[in-house]
DNA sequence: GTGAAAGCGCTAACAC
DNA sequence: GTGTTAGCGCTTTCAC
């Protein structure tokens, strides 16, 4: 047999210069006194094998360092065992509206942990929606992912994921196929009008201003709900710098009417408002409550420690990762792991980092 | 020839249920009228390749919508166009010392801008070496890079760069082959000390604090050298809250002999000094120089804007990554793009964004 | 439970 | 300049 003259080879590694390089399923395979097919289904997780071929195969594989060829796997037919994250890339000079960061160590370990692989598209912001749709194409084509994850704001673009489904590529979000985790402003005010809150106040800072838009009409919807109203001057809907923050806190907290609990969409807004508060010999939380919309760990280091609402993007990203996985799995005939833990559908949300700024308001309204 | 039997399948799509999947090289080789090593040239920018046959070709692609398979490219001998970055993950709890985000932007630009994807390996950050070199040495076996990028602290584990040069497999990091960038305590105090400055203060707050102390070290360097000498008065080398920084800042600022610039780690530290000396009258930047460590949007829109300095890890990364596509592209035998423009040696190190916080020194020593 | 054969889509080597 | 051949390392299908 002709493949015999190649996978000998490697045996005369002594009489070449450079070392042939990989270790293949063969190797394994005469190793192991067994075909390929056998080492194939070891390395597959098939229960279709002997215990005792099983366990010559895994020696092998261990004796050798056999890993099994991302690409080779991928290529007849089988899964190519590759996650493509699609994300918008932040317009030039802006700042991300997502932590990419946070997401790249959770999607890549939760990844691995099944021996799947995580890569990245990005796409341009302001591009016509059909230029970004041919870009995924071509790199749908090019890698053969088994999963593609659309990052927001590309979740809402239903074409992209029509598009990896035609070519039958599973496609998902960080929200699930279910729906959204929360309006993180809602969920805030919800939370402190939870606690007896009347007086609420809301200072903007948002990297994206759609973002703090959003968030600021969410406020808005918990304090009208609750037939409370914001109070229009205990509402700061731009970014104030430092100075003027610091002005800002001051004039809403040394009246006597004052809000008794502050919403910051940043940390360091909070921490400046915490300032304040503390010159004005006010305490926190007793009669101040304080609440950030991003963590941060200089919330944790401050007296008192300041809570936050954290939108478990990294959590729901390794989730979807993990959906993905769970689900080429399932398309598998004969799948020891078939049994896989599935995900349960979304128990994540916005988070609340209870700290010791929070606390029930102090009077009645 | 029984490859027919199969290339030829395409056609009778439409009597299938679920469409034939791939375009394949064949595809676009019959439509041209070519065999497939001609469409091999072409898409690999071959210039052995006539100009007719080259158009029909080009054609017959876009009319197709073709990509080639990156498995299979890798597979033959070839390249993978595969880079991997290899980073330490934060331990548990603490904040990353890099900011992946922006690594993640540039790198995945620069790979696809020459057709190249990038993978990212996490590595342990507590773990004994052994393990992680097995570790990665699993993943390159799996998903046969053409280059690794070691991400630092891990660009100086000379036993991970040679791993992979043992597989053949080019090794790089963001300093590139020659050395380091520049410590930015050291160049931010030397570019004080050349406005003039002579006592010039440090305040740091970095999120490793290793980074803080060699960024303490290189100031204490820079000002030694000068024959000057840090203030010990003049030195926070912990970083304070937010009250305790407002409360340091009037120390040092309100007596006479004040420092003429302060040398910030982190952006809101510099920007919680700027208010304070406001509040003094004193003038930014004819009293005081102010420089950050970090750059943030908020240091431009302050009054007036603070000048940073920031390492340009994006752009580093972008760089390795173009390293080693062009190095890998070498390898290759006749390719138009030998010419590939070639990375020149490093112009980048330490960047120092120049804002109005920055001015001579309004007196001398 | 195991193996043989065929094929995935591409490139390298070598002819012509 | 272009085509032919022989693989790359794995999974599938189908026998046994």
């Amino acid at each position: 047999m002709s493949i015999w003259r190649f996978r000998d080879a490697p045996q005369y590694r002594g009489y070449e210069q450079v070392a042939r390089s990989r270790i293949t399923i063969e190797d394994v395979a005469s190793a192991a006194g067994v075909s390929r097919q056998t080492v194939s289904r070891v390395i597959n997780d098939s229960p279709r094998v002997s215990a005792e071929a099983k366990a010559r195969i895994e020696q092998a594989i261990t004796a050798l360092g056999y890993v099994p060829s991302l690409a080779a796997r991928s290529m007849g037919g089988g899964r190519s065992r590759l996650l493509l994250a699609v994300f918008e890339g932040p317009p030039p000079g802006a700042q991300p509206a997502l932590a990419f960061g946070p997401l790249l160590l959770a999607g890549t370990a939760a990844c691995r942990a099944h021996g799947y692989r995580l890569m990245f598209e990005q796409l341009a912001p302001d591009q016509p929606a059909a230029e970004g749709k041919s870009r995924l194409a071509a790199t749908l084509g090019a890698v053969q992912p088994d999963g593609m994850i659309l990052l927001p704001p590309l979740d809402t673009r239903t074409d992209l994921r029509s598009l990896a489904e035609s070519r039958g590529i599973a496609a998902d979000s960080l929200t699930g196929p279910e729906g959204a985790t929360g309006n993180p402003g809602q969920v805030a005010a919800q939370q402190l009008i939870a606690l007896g809150h009347r007086q609420v106040g809301f200072i903007a800072g948002a990297g994206d201003p759609r973002v703090s838009k959003q968030n600021l009409a969410g406020y808005r919807r918990a304090l009208a709900r609750k037939g409370s109203r914001a109070h229009r001057h205990f509402v700061a809907e731009t970014a104030p710098d430092l100075p003027a923050l610091l002005e800002l806190a001051q004039s809403w907290l040394a009246p006597t009417i004052r809000p008794t609990a502050i919403i910051a969409e940043r940390a360091q807004t909070a921490l400046a408002v915490l300032y304040v508060a503390h010159r004005l010999n006010l305490d926190v939380p007793r009669d101040l409550s304080l609440l950030a919309l991003e963590d941060d760990p200089a919330l944790a280091r401050a007296h008192p420690p300041v809570g936050a609402l954290q939108e478990p993007a990294a959590a729901l990203f390794a989730a979807a990762c993990e959906r993905l996985i769970s689900a080429g799995k399932g398309a598998d005939a004969d799948n020891a792991e078939s049994g896989l833990p599935l995900p349960e559908p979304l128990p994540l949300a916005l988070e609340l980092i209870e700290r010791a700024s929070l606390a029930r308001a102090p009077r009645s309204v």
